[in-house]
Formats: structure tokens, sequence, C-alpha cells
RNA sequence: GGCCUGGUAGUUCAGUUGGUUAGAACGCCGCCCUGUCACGGCGGAGGUCGUGGGUUCGAGUCCCAUCCAGGUCGCCA
């Protein structure tokens, strides 16, 4: 036996006990004659005293090794109050050198985090030495096994989908896998079991979720791991939008809850903002709403307002209190707004017992016009409204930005709170700037709302999707739909987008051909679990809550992958490498 | 693929207008210390300044190219 106790196990009541410990050297603290060692496990610190300075001969930092010795009393004055285990101490009487550690250490585990990334996930096991990765990534164990058995308890089957898979059409970039037997042939890893999970509802399999892994050739961000990430998938049969809806807002709700108990967290059932009220309010399709602050419309007004630069363009306005403001911060704003293109940031103060504003924009207004303004922003005394004008397609995005800096700027953003909404009937199709033609939103696979009517008369710009993204914090944790499961609507639906028949059978054939044998109506989503985790411990980087993850260029730096392969390899498999 | 920022000791960084032997902190090594807990004290080792080229009497510093990392836009049905 190595040990018989854990590093945090030991209090007072142990004294007198021989005991073992095994664990990681956290530091040595050598007095001549008399030494402390701090050793640790997962679980927590004990100190280890030495009066022999010989037994700890060419021991450092971050060495296992395992001790024996009897648990004794500490004086009152030399009690830690930082451990759990600062009443006692062991006395060592033996110990063994389990495994040696280089005296160099690229970095001191518990110093990680000002560390070049580049170092830390080189040698990524001394990095989840660090508490704080280490707790994110037992936090993620927890949540995932949380979800399986919240999910399980709905009644919902745990069904594996293949990992090499045909390439699909849309989307992301796929990761290919040559064939060996299949000369010029690829397998490629799935983006998502999208077309498996519809197919498995086809099956008569009633509902399905897995923890599935993901995979996308596209580069990374900072909440975008490259290469791989896990969502919990889930589809169910015979089922409305609201019933997906409202499984998702009972795990989710549930899992910050069980995981987050002093937070404030939205109840079920969440906010539904549909895509049009949410790109208007908010000025994104994932609004933060912890942020009080909301976007009003001033389009018409400004139509009768001889000013120039809103004459013919969509206007925005935000009301925000920035009576304790100074001179600076309007500054800063139009410096912001600048920055991220805009052409200016005008603004209306309202000053206590005046008509008159004061800011920029005032000149341009009658007395009627500064009533009106006041009426229909409830703009009250000593607050300001912002206004962002600018093309059509912009304006919502820079009304959105402008939110976000004065939330953050004000201190507006609620703090410890998970904030959740579903945005709702996204458009089916859009224009593609660059080719003029319509293209689908979200994906190909979503029911139009009115189904093969609305197709057939609708303006296919109008036309409104089953599907449903959800948010929280301003982060997407999710995308859904009600699927469309209508060999008819379908070959419609991929006609308006520009593609016949044999084009659909060729892309979607699986699913294609499994709609004609008998599909249930059906719907999921996939809410993403590494960044349900991020929001949980409060990360700001993907990669924190992932164990093993690659670099942001989609290396990976501990074990050098993608990596060369052998000549045999090479043609086993029909590739030949271009210079 | 574009743009921004960065790359100097094991780590985090400083390094002036181009000027002698490139510094600091932490870490590491050695010695001292019987009550520390981020122990302390004294001493020491440790550098191809990402790489290649150029300008110059002289380059960590200026110029060009290139590699790497992070962020961001594109991309992410």
């Amino acid at each position: 036996m190595y040990r018989t106790v854990m590093c945090s196990a030991l209090r007072e009541a142990h004294i007198g006990q021989t005991v073992s410990l095994a664990g990681w050297v956290d530091t040595i603290r050598d007095h001549g004659g008399v030494l402390f060692l701090a050793l640790c496990d997962e679980t927590g610190i004990t100190q280890v005293v030495f009066h022999d300075d010989e037994m700890l001969k060419g021991i450092g930092r971050e060495a296992v090794i395992s001790g024996t010795g009897k648990v004794v009393a500490r004086d009152p004055e030399t009690v830690d109050p930082k451990l759990e285990t600062g009443q006692v101490e062991v006395l060592v009487e033996k110990m063994e050198l389990l495994g040696p550690s280089k005296s160099m250490l690229p970095f001191i585990p518990a110093e990680s985090m000002d560390t070049r990334e580049e170092v830390r996930l080189k040698y990524r096991y001394l990095d989840l030495r660090n508490p704080k990765i280490h707790e994110n990534i037992i936090l993620r164990s927890k949540v995932i096994t949380y979800l399986r058995r919240r999910m399980e308890d709905l009644g919902f089957l745990d069904i594996q989908t293949p990992i090499l898979t045909a390439s699909s059409p849309e989307g992301a970039r796929d990761f290919l896998v040559p064939s060996r037997k299949h000369k010029g042939k690829f397998y490629a890893l799935p983006q998502a079991p999208q077309q498996f999970k519809q197919l498995l509802m086809v099956s008569g399999f009633n509902k399905y979720y897995q923890i599935a892994p993901c995979f996308r050739d596209e580069d990374a961000r900072q909440d975008r791991s490259p290469g791989e990430f896990y969502q919990l998938d889930f589809e169910m049969a015979f089922a409305t939008q609201d019933e997906v809806l409202a499984v998702c807002e009972k795990v989710i709700s549930e899992t910050f809850r069980e995981f987050k108990p002093d937070a404030v967290i939205s109840d079920a059932p969440f906010e539904r903002i549909t895509y049009r009220d949410s790109m208007l309010k908010y000025g994104s399709d994932k609004p933060d709403l912890r942020n009080p602050l909301e976007i009003i419309d001033l389009t018409e007004f400004f139509s009768k307002v001889e000013f120039k630069a809103f004459k013919g363009r969509p206007v925005r306005g935000i009301v925000a209190d920035c009576s304790e403001c100074s001179k600076k911060f309007f500054e800063d704003s139009l410096k912001f707004a600048t920055g991220i293109g805009m052409k200016g940031l005008g603004y209306l103060t309202a000053v206590e017992g005046q008509d008159a504003f004061k800011g920029p924009i005032d000149k341009f207004l009658s007395d009627e016009q500064r009533a009106e303004i006041r009426e229909i922003s409830g703009i009250k005394d000593g607050e300001t409204v912002f206004f962002i004008s600018d093309a059509p397609r912009a304006v919502d995005g820079f009304a959105g930005q402008i939110r976000t800096w004065l939330g953050e700027r004000l201190d507006l953003i609620e703090k410890n709170a998970f904030r959740f909404c579903f945005v709702v009937d996204f458009p089916m199709y859009e224009i593609n700037e660059e080719t003029k033609k319509l293209d689908f939103t979200h994906n190909p696979f979503s029911m139009p709302q009115g189904g093969l009517k609305a197709l057939e008369e609708e303006d296919p710009l109008t036309i409104l999707a089953y599907q449903y993204d959800i948010v929280c914090n301003g982060v997407e944790l999710s995308s859904g739909a009600v699927r469309n499961h209508d060999p008819e609507i379908m070959i419609k639906a991929f006609e308006i987008a520009g593609y016949d028949k044999e084009v659909l059978a060729a892309k979607f054939g699986a699913l294609y051909n499994a709609f004609q044998f008998g599909a249930p109506p059906h719907a999921g989503m996939a809410p993403g679990v590494d960044r349900m985790i991020m929001l949980l411990r409060n990360e700001e980087n993907i990669r924190e809550v992932i164990p093993f993850p690659m670099s942001g260029t989609a290396q990976d730096l501990m074990c050098g992958a993608p990596s060369e392969v052998t000549e045999l390899q090479l043609r086993e498999t029909h590739i030949k490498v271009r210079d």
C-alpha cells in the first residue's frame, strides 16, 4: 500500500495514529535540522516534517514520494489556518521516492496561469496540476455525469453514432481520413451527429441523446476550440418546438442551479425572443440579458428631422444614465464608435428644467420634436440618449456593440448571474451578398414555418424557420430546429436555394431515402458542453476547460500532432504529398 | 487567407537615440539556519536576444524576408 490516507484527510482526531501518505512535493522549507515539506494530492495538502535532511537528498518540487509516520499536533502558534489539515502534521519515519522530477521545471504548476500558453500546452500534464485547471476538469466530469443523469431521467437513450463517416457537403470544413481499402476515397469525422440522430428518429427511437464529439476543421477562437468539441446532442420524435425547448430549459437551468447554487439563474421557462426583436432590441442574435440597456427604433422620428447624416437611414437609440460620467467618457464613446467603423455617435442629454438637450444634435430639433423624442425614448432628466445610424445591414450590429460598450463602461452588467433566453423564428433563407443567391440561414434540415404552402406562396426572405438558439449571457450555447421530415417540402426548400432533387438526393442521400419510409416529425438541439463549463467556471478561454486542448493553430504541442507519417502509411492510403 | 500584438535566462519581463561584459524578479545549484508554511540569510550557475539576410566602424535595438504564439476578421450548415 502506498498510502492509508489522502493529503486532505488528517485532523486532530488522528493525532497519535501512524499513517502513510503519497503525493507530489509542493514546497520544501529547510531550516537546517528540521525540514517542512508540503505534500499534495488531488484532495489537498498535508505538512510532513523531517529531522534528517539526508532523507530528502535529491528530492525537489513536483517529485512523487510516499512517507509513513506519526500524526502529531502542531503548536498552537504554528497552526496553519489556510490548510484543512493545518492543525496537525506528520513526523516522517520512512520515506520512498516513487517518481523523481527534474529540478528545472518549465514552470511551477501553481504559477502556470502566468506562463505562456505554448509552454503550458507542451507540458499540459504539469499545467493540469494547477488547482484551478484541475478543478475545471473535475467540474467538467461532474457536469457531464449530471447531464447524462438528467437526460436518462427524462427517458432519453444514449446512443453512439459513427466517428468515421461520410464527408458532408454543407457547413464547416471536414476532417478527412484517407481510406486504405478504397483508393482515392475518404472518410470524414462528423461535424455533428446531425444526420445519424435524425435517422435514429426514423428508426423509431423515441428520444436520443449523446455527449457527442464534433469535429470541424475551422480556425479557433477564444470560445471555439479548434478541431473538436462536445455537444449535449439530443433529438425527440413527435416533438414540437416547445417540447424541445422545455427539455432544454429544464436540464440547463437544473444544471446551472446544481453547480452554481449562489448565482442568479433564469427560471424556466426561459424568455423567447424572436430573431427580429433580438436584432432590434439588443443588436445581436445572441443577446446578453444581464445588460439592462435596450435599443429603440428612432427611424421614423428622424425621417422628419432635418439632419443630413441620418437622412434616409435607419436610426437606433439607447438611453443610459451617464450623469456621473466625465467629458472623457463621451470622448471615449466616440472613439469606440469610430473604432468599430461607425461614422460618429450622436447623443442628447436631458437637463433638468430645460427644454433643450445638451449634445451635438439638439440644434436640429424643433420644440415639438424635443417633446416627441422625450416621449418616445422615455428619457429622464440627467439621462443621455445615444444615436446609432448606418446602412440597414450594419445599424443593428453597431447598436449592439454600443449597447455592450455602455453596459460594461457604466458597470451595468449584472454580476454572478446567468440570464438565459431562446432566440426563435430565424429566417429560413438569406441573401448571399457575393453570389446574390438565396442560402439557408442556419441549416437545410429545418422545417419552414407554414410548410409547403409558405414555400410556394411567400417571398423566401420572409419565411421563418422552426429554428432556435439558446443563449446565455451573450454566449450562443446551441442551436436546434424542428426538422424537415417531409420529402416533398424538402425538395421545395432545396429548389428555392437553387438545388434540384438530384442534388438533394446526392448530398443527403441517407436522410432523403430514409424519409421515403415513414419519418416521424422530430426536433432537437445540441447545447455545447465546453461553453457551458466555461460559463460555470467563469473562464474566458475554452482551452481552460478542456483536458488536452489543441493550440489555436490546431496543433497538439504535447504529442506533436499533426505529424508526418511513414512512406508505408502514405502508400497504403494512396496519398502523395505535394511540395 | 487579411489585420493587430508579441517572441530576450527554466518562467515572467525590463532593456533609453544603435555604443564597453544584455539586467531584474521568481525558479535552479551550493553553503548556513530546529518551527516554517510563498521561511530566511550568503554565494553561484544559467543567454545563438525565434530564424535567415541586409544597413552600419558597431544591431537585442533600424530595414527586408521567414517561422512560431495569442487575439481578431474571413470561416464556423
